[in-house]
DNA sequence: GATGAATGAGAATTCATTCAT
DNA sequence: AATGAATGAATTCTCATTCAT
């Protein structure tokens, strides 16, 4: 190869990571938009004109991005259910004991949660809302995979109850999102204690005890 | 009362119920009409054409009842809560022990959700969604002050955690809405049985454990 | 005739003119309604149900006394314009000189408009709108013959120019109208002094000058 | 100016002209469909989406121009009024004499409405009417400044009636609107000679005259 | 790829009119 | 005669989507 090739070569990968680049950030912007529409409006009272207004492009380049409002939306939700379990569930091993390993994923979504307000509330708008697809509900369930290991390591191990994933999640993971949510309309506020408090909470409820209550 | 004056006050009651059915029908109608298009579309994606045509009215008749769709979503929401909590907190006094107040309760809820699904579904959609007006919000909250005061009085005798209301209602109520979402959606069938331990599990986060965990 | 057919008939009338009574107050409550709901929103802009709530009766009670919309306001057009026309001309003979009649008309319709502003206001808003149907606008007319005599007389005796009556109109009367919604919208004042620049005007204009201007 | 140079700017202009063209077309047919619709229907009778058929564009298409239905009537009422105004104040200079001013005024107001009828009726709708928003009336009255200070340096010479504008113009310029509304509506004719005869009457109504009448 | 003007179907709401009482 | 609840057609306005540039 000689140099003049080699410069094309390299203009042209210059050329293309600035035009990824900038296609990378129109999406960015596009789904940080729609995030932050939907928690504030609900779907159907967010029209694509704001969102692209939003997201500073044109109404129409949405749709060089997303087959339909309702592609855009099932893509945005997957993205962050994503983002979301890639978070929580980073440095997850499954040689640490079930109780340790609960604890780290159960702060993890929390601080994340914490962190990234926007992006928890959407997640729980959409959960609890017909908007999605069925098919991207079903795939955003996927990515949880790691805790339900843990909680069938743990109920094998005789320290988790015997529930069915569903109501395991539904105490130990579903009411950080009802706190979010207060913390987000009544000004209650989630400190480190009441953080603290909330995951003794989450682990009483699934965890077995050896006494009586 | 003799069979006259009996006759009478018959025929006034029977009177009266007309009286009332007339539009009382129509205003059930309409709130059973909204609760099925919301649960099963969401909000805006409910016109009110097919609200009426689901009531058997028409669509200018809503407008007889209600000043608008905000004003229908929030008074069927507000019918709704107060439908609810006037169920589960009958036959309640506050001589009853905490943990066996606290169980009556929570099995009510739950047999009521259970038994009131669309109800329950509609109660989830708008307590995690913007639609409803912040006033008919917190005026829906107010009618909760029997569990609020339950719980303090087990904080009192030493029995349910120090945790302020919304984290207990995050953890002993907030996953009904849940595992009632779930059965809907996944045909996850919520036995006698997994009722039984999901009390277990509610109680379990907010009462206090005599030795550690 | 005995007295107790007498008591009879005389009760009959009674009722009848309480009947009569009771009707007319009602119609002209509605006229009154419509004039002034009209004015101050326009017709298409005016719902019935308003101008049955102005005049104290129920929507459905205007149609036992006019066939549907249109023909409430061509009814209320001709009675106003009516009553204005023999406002005006009441007293009115052909014996008196043309100049001191036309002073007597003119200050007669000025007189009437101050008095009866709104009625002023719906004739003009009826005028220089197309809502009134042509046939009701053109017996509204007729009414002015009296004036139209006045000016041919006057033609004929050579004090008046030899226009045509709508030209002697626009310039003898129709200003009025001008000055009335002036005075209505911009707290412009019609004093007797003004007026009586105005009928100067008015007379100025239609009387023919002896020397050149 | 080189042909080179000329060439330029010619095409400068044409694309110009072009680039004004897409919009301007439209919004000219909307201001043209709207006047024409309003004058025979009325404003509050004339849906928006016949407007947008005689404009021959959709109806979702006035709202890129308006923001609504009032907002259009508005801008259609001030620029119908600018361009009248424009038209009759073109070419007058206050060296002229202050009759022969308002001769060639006057007769450049009849001739304009005579020649643009429908602007002429339009006008006299919207000023007969409440269906313009206050705000917008006060700016059209503006316009007519050039009149009033004719009228006022009238009034300083012994020329014209110590009266104030109004009263003037309800004299000298409102009585052309009545005969415009006749000529529409009852094929009464305005010839150059009755078109002379009411400048008389105008100036006749506003001059001072020497002598008692 | 990107734009944004234009579309037109569809939404919320109003209101003239009817009709059972 | 009088009512006023009910109707549903018609109106204003919005917004997902397209397409010429």
């Amino acid at each position: 190869m000689n140099v003049h090739s080699f410069l094309l070569s390299l203009s042209y990968q210059i050329k293309h990571m600035v035009a990824l680049s900038k296609s990378d950030i129109k999406r960015n912007a596009l789904i940080n938009a729609t995030i932050k529409l939907v928690i504030s409006n609900g779907f159907h009272a967010t029209p694509m004109s704001k969102i692209a207004k939003e997201a500073c492009i044109s109404p129409g380049t949405i749709y060089l991005y997303y087959k339909n409002k309702q592609d855009l939306i099932n893509n945005v939700y997957l993205h962050v259910k994503q983002k979301f379990t890639q978070a929580i569930f980073q440095n997850y091993t499954n040689n640490t004991p079930v109780e340790e390993s609960f604890k780290i994923i159960w702060y993890q979504i929390a601080d994340y949660r914490l962190k990234e307000v926007a992006e928890a509330l959407f997640l729980s708008h959409c959960d609890n809302t017909p908007i999605i697809d069925d098919e991207s509900r079903k795939e955003g369930i996927k990515h949880l995979q790691p805790l339900l290991d843990l909680w069938e390591r743990g109920q094998i191990d005789g320290i988790i109850k015997k529930a069915c994933p569903y109501v395991l999640y539904a105490y130990a993971v579903y009411p950080l999102a009802f706190l979010i949510n207060a913390k987000q309309r009544d000004d209650y506020e989630l400190t480190d204690e009441s953080k603290e408090q909330a995951f003794k909470m989450a682990w009483d409820s699934i965890k077995i005890t050896e006494h009586k209550s």
